[in-house]
DNA sequence: TCTTTATATATAAATAATTATATATAATGA
DNA sequence: TCATTATATATAATTATTTATATATAAAGA
């Protein structure tokens, strides 16, 4: 029940709508949340219910009037002690990651088409992120304020940014690895062009050592 | 449903039961999918009956016999299908993340508490990685051959071992920018002792640099 | 004028995922 | 001997999530 900490813990930093929460979802949030609106609606019914958090209804000029949402000092409580309480370990769902575990599945080309199509919708996020974090900051260097709330914000933007730079990468290589042992996928076929086993060995390890090479001190 | 193509994939490699597949997933495959027994054994019914997979009992010595599961043509072309077709924009759902957003709410040695008790789970992971890489990469070697299985296998181990050793990166570096920044979270009670803009600007400009200045050619 | 987009809230239906149990056998360790 | 762990399969109950649909208003654009 993680949705109930992600609604409590936007709540502890400004009162909001269940339509602004799913905007922050979108926006911002989506670095490590998401949801739908036929979720977060019934879940604020919910956490009202159990005194975490209290609505008041707020007339707009032209618009339905909305429910704004305050957390209580109940739901201050809760978000805190959930904060401070220890992780769970990483349960991590990445489908594309499957789809490319899978790939063996399907010819050189198709592989490096899929790589190359994820690796723009990588490309697009990325840069909606960096137009976050350029707004972001320049609004902080207006108010010449630093705050801890903008630190751990900070953190987390750039937990979002270097994944996705991290993610491009290692497309961009996977590509790069498997255009070279493309005829690999041909081995049943023709037996002659294949690529001979300690050239495609060396390949794999390098391609294995860009990423290694970064931590290598011990071991 | 992904689910769904995570058994059929696994399958179109190995035969195996709802036990191994399970073993699978808590292993190997863990980088990118995770699941339940109690899900596993209800989709292997439900692809079973979808004709996309065919099972036959082994009896065994001393244990209770296993259902053993295989894929059939029209599970073949099922999983062929996926892995070809385009892939959803990434949902992350990132807990110990969200987190971290939220931990303004405790102290600042409380955050690196938290953020040394996460290094120490993510760093366990990666040396259980570590291990899986070493056996499969020293079985390959006795093999002398390689295929398209394999590069995929090792394309995403390679990713998830990155993806922990940047995970542990970045806490480590969280961590010297929440002890650098500490005394900001005692800004409302004393106000003489505390960090003063500029320099906290400069701390956060340091830490977003080290991550981004990876790409920075263009733009 | 008409369509689309945005704001705002909500329910219903269907799926998926998690937690808790249940049943058996056998090996291992204390 | 007793407890624990591993193998093997499965169901029930509960929660969470997703997709589809409904209702309204108003602004913006074609």
């Amino acid at each position: 029940m993680t949705l109930k900490h992600a609604i409590l813990g936007l709540l502890s930093k400004w009162d909001a709508t269940g339509y602004d929460i799913k905007k922050e979802f979108d926006d911002f949030m989506s670095i490590f949340w998401h949801s739908h609106l036929s979720q977060i609606y019934p879940e604020l019914n919910k956490l009202e219910a159990e005194e975490l958090i209290t609505s008041k209804l707020v007339p707009q000029e032209g618009k339905p009037h909305k429910k704004v949402y305050s957390i209580t000092n109940g739901g201050i409580d809760e978000i805190t002690n959930w904060v401070g309480s220890p992780p769970d370990p990483p349960k991590i769902k990445d489908p594309f990651l499957m789809q490319v575990f899978f790939m063996d599945n399907i010819s050189a080309d198709e592989v490096i088409f899929q790589l190359k199509y994820y690796q723009g919708v990588r490309q697009k996020r990325l840069k909606e992120m960096k137009q976050t974090v350029q707004e972001a900051w320049e609004s902080i260097k207006e108010r010449q304020t630093m705050t801890p709330r903008l630190l751990m914000s900070s953190a987390v933007l750039r937990r979002g940014l270097e994944q996705e730079v991290q993610y491009i990468k290692w497309c961009e290589e996977t590509i790069e690895l498997v255009e070279a042992c493309k005829s690999l996928w041909d081995a049943d076929t023709s037996t002659e062009s294949v690529l001979p086993f300690d050239e495609a060995k060396e390949l794999v390890e390098d391609y294995f050592n860009v990423a290694v090479v970064l931590e290598e001190k011990e071991d």
